[in-house]
DNA sequence: GCGTGATTACTCGGATACAAGATGTCCGAGTTTGAGCGG
DNA sequence: CCGCTCAAACTCGGACATCTTGTATCCGAGTAATCACGC
């Protein structure tokens, strides 16, 4: 049970974009190799941030992604849930009643996760590291 | 990212267990059908059970898999890290320093959930469901 | 100088390849129970 | 009635087979900027 390596890509990716100027299309190329992704796969992880609707693309030459506006209001749990989807972590597969016990303690532990990473923004992220990216 | 059936199955086997007579050993068979999964399979996830002290098997005519003396101190959390492991979450793969800051608010948000999963037993659960079991 | 077209530098999306892990099956080996059989 | 043997009913563990998902690559199509060229 872990996070895909595509939730980290995603992750960092949205750090570079704020550090830089936050306006600023910046190309795939340059992203991936930073973290020393293929363009082409990181590409299509962006894909999925811009349907979410937090980055947009430009295509064309100087073309690139860039943020989009309410990109200082956005959470951890945005992004993992971007890239990871929003369904429970557990289903229970064995028929007893309307609710499995089992499912709703875990939904509540996941809910507690969740949470918490809802309260931390990506921007107060970027302020810890900065200098780092 | 979601638990794996395995951890589903591992659950319900336990409660099975449980809510029968605990010293009484059950075999792989009934509590198979119970769940609709092939013996054999549900052996492979019991055997990890047994080699986390939970559980202990029985060999032979009449054998099957019997609780051991701790059951009832067995939180829902001691049965997941059983099966899925106890890495975290997350692994930044990006270089930046000592500690990656993403990586620790995911750990945080890891340890609540894991502490919801460890204030629930699994004795605590059974009293719901006895009878739909 | 200005429009037009070609070139270049990109992204997009689908198709595909590859790898790893989850899921599930098969079978040979070992173990305990209990029944059958001979003394 | 006792003890020995043997078959039956189990689990154990390794070796496979299969399926799904994550990871990654390739390529054709589209698009925007830029440059070249001709008027």
């Amino acid at each position: 049970m872990k996070y895909s390596k595509a939730t980290d890509y995603a992750l960092h990716t949205m750090l570079f974009l704020m550090a830089a100027t936050p306006d600023k299309t910046i190309g795939v190329h340059q992203l991936a190799e930073k973290q020393g992704v293929s363009p082409t796969y990181l590409s299509k992880i962006l894909t999925k941030l811009a349907k979410a609707d937090m980055i947009e693309s430009a295509s064309g030459a100087h073309g690139g992604y860039k943020l989009k506006q309410k990109w200082d209001e956005l959470s951890l749990l945005d992004i993992v849930h971007a890239i990871e989807g929003t369904s429970s972590l557990f289903d229970c597969s064995f028929d007893h009643g309307p609710e499995c016990p089992i499912q709703q303690v875990v939904e509540i532990a996941e809910a507690k996760m969740e949470q918490h990473l809802r309260e931390h923004m990506l921007v107060t992220l970027i302020i810890k590291m900065k200098d780092k990216l």
